[in-house]
DNA sequence: TCATAATTAGGGGAAAACACTTAATTTATA
DNA sequence: TATAAATTAAGTGTTTTCCCCTAATTATGA
């Protein structure tokens, strides 16, 4: 009996490649692709067969593998989610298993641990390679006794936030946010403050980094 | 006779698609890979044959796609460059053609049209798109007649202002960017203002943009 | 060699960002 | 409905950025 698995990735490339190697392996059954979190969660509601598991990117466009995860989990507590990606960062990391991914693979990792990935999660529910024991015990002792999902929303942004940050990223001052948004020069201050303490990053360079890094900005809107 | 090959990607699992997608054609064969400019270079000039194609990814550490393309190019003349990546930017794709790709792919394109890029880099020497002959019209006309490296020198940054603005993105203030460089905070704030004049940005949010943009700077260094 | 560009450095000042604090009001949700 | 989270706002002060100005030294190339 093979393993059925679905993938997601904004690149189709890396998706038929991905397909190319999996194929290779007579136990792993490919049910479909996505090319952002939206049409996979469509894609899940409309499949007939269920898959086991989800290896999904989570820089994405439209909606990304974190907000996915987030909804197929909810509607499907027994799919396994295996995020994917190529930024290894502790955070990350760290809420990527809050929300209840139960594998975390590098795209510059090899297809055998690929597979090896897929199989351990198939029979063992989950697999975590040290690195990735490493960044939960050190993002879990940063504020919490364990990992949870209020955590995690301690780290999340807030729709605010991200209007905020969207907006310095567009190179507005803070007075310019405030005129924008009709709300005081002061209270953009705070979201600024709640963003560097939040994502971590020292000043505006950080920020604009984080915001691109995390797909949370599109380059569209500068060109 | 099939068509000699290399790729260059700092993805490992992408790579390792590429491979087992192309695999799949006979005429292709694909003679070594590299995770970035720097091994490709290498591999390159120990290679006893050397490929008639190279497929390289843009935004890669160490050393990225354009400087190796530069690099080969001043070597080894008539190896086709085809320059890949996911961002699918004017001054990205101007540039890549003056310094002498000959064609131009997105890393969400098909299977097929990458095969038939090959084929058609192989039996014409070049293949351009309607999107990137667009391009290339547009940012021909913007400031030159004709795509030149000459035009594109003008606009370049100093070597000095390309470590500032490197800098400036990995967070540092000018203190401190004073100190790394042993200059004064002076002559930093000089560069620093000549870099706004030149990128034609506000502050450093659209230094950080314009350097990412631009592939000036590397994801990898910020983690 | 003569001009141009790059790099260096400084004075002074205004604006913006950042750091620390407190706190009221609204909104979501358990 | 109680509790938590988000959003709002402000005081006060320091640091950093950004802008104006001048100007010497060092490369680079025509």
């Amino acid at each position: 009996m093979s393993i059925n698995i679905a993938i997601a990735d904004d690149e189709l490339l890396f998706r038929q490649g991905l397909r190319a190697i999996l194929s290779k392996h007579d136990d792993i059954n490919i049910l479909f692709d996505a090319s952002d979190g939206k049409e996979l969660v469509d894609e899940l509601n409309t499949a007939k067969v269920k898959p086991e598991i989800i290896i999904t990117d989570l820089k994405m466009p439209e909606m990304d593998g974190v907000q996915a995860t987030k909804i197929i989990l909810d509607t499907y507590p027994d799919i396994k989610v295996i995020a994917l990606t190529s930024y290894f960062t502790k955070p990350f990391i760290v809420n990527m298993i809050a929300i209840g991914a139960v594998a975390y693979l590098a795209k510059n990792s090899t297809p055998a641990l690929m597979v090896k990935t897929i199989r351990e999660v198939h029979t063992n529910g989950f697999y975590y390679d040290e690195k990735v024991f490493g960044y939960i015990k050190n993002g879990a002792n940063k504020r919490n006794t364990s990992i949870n999902l209020s955590g995690f929303n301690q780290n999340m942004l807030s729709k605010r936030e991200l209007e905020v940050l969207e907006l310095i990223c567009q190179q507005f001052t803070t007075v310019e946010i405030g005129e924008k948004l009709y709300i005081s020069r002061r209270t953009v201050e705070v979201h600024r403050n709640n963003l560097l303490l939040k994502t971590d990053v020292k000043n505006v360079a950080g920020l604009v980094i984080y915001a691109i890094q995390h797909n949370l900005v599109t380059f569209d809107k500068f060109y």
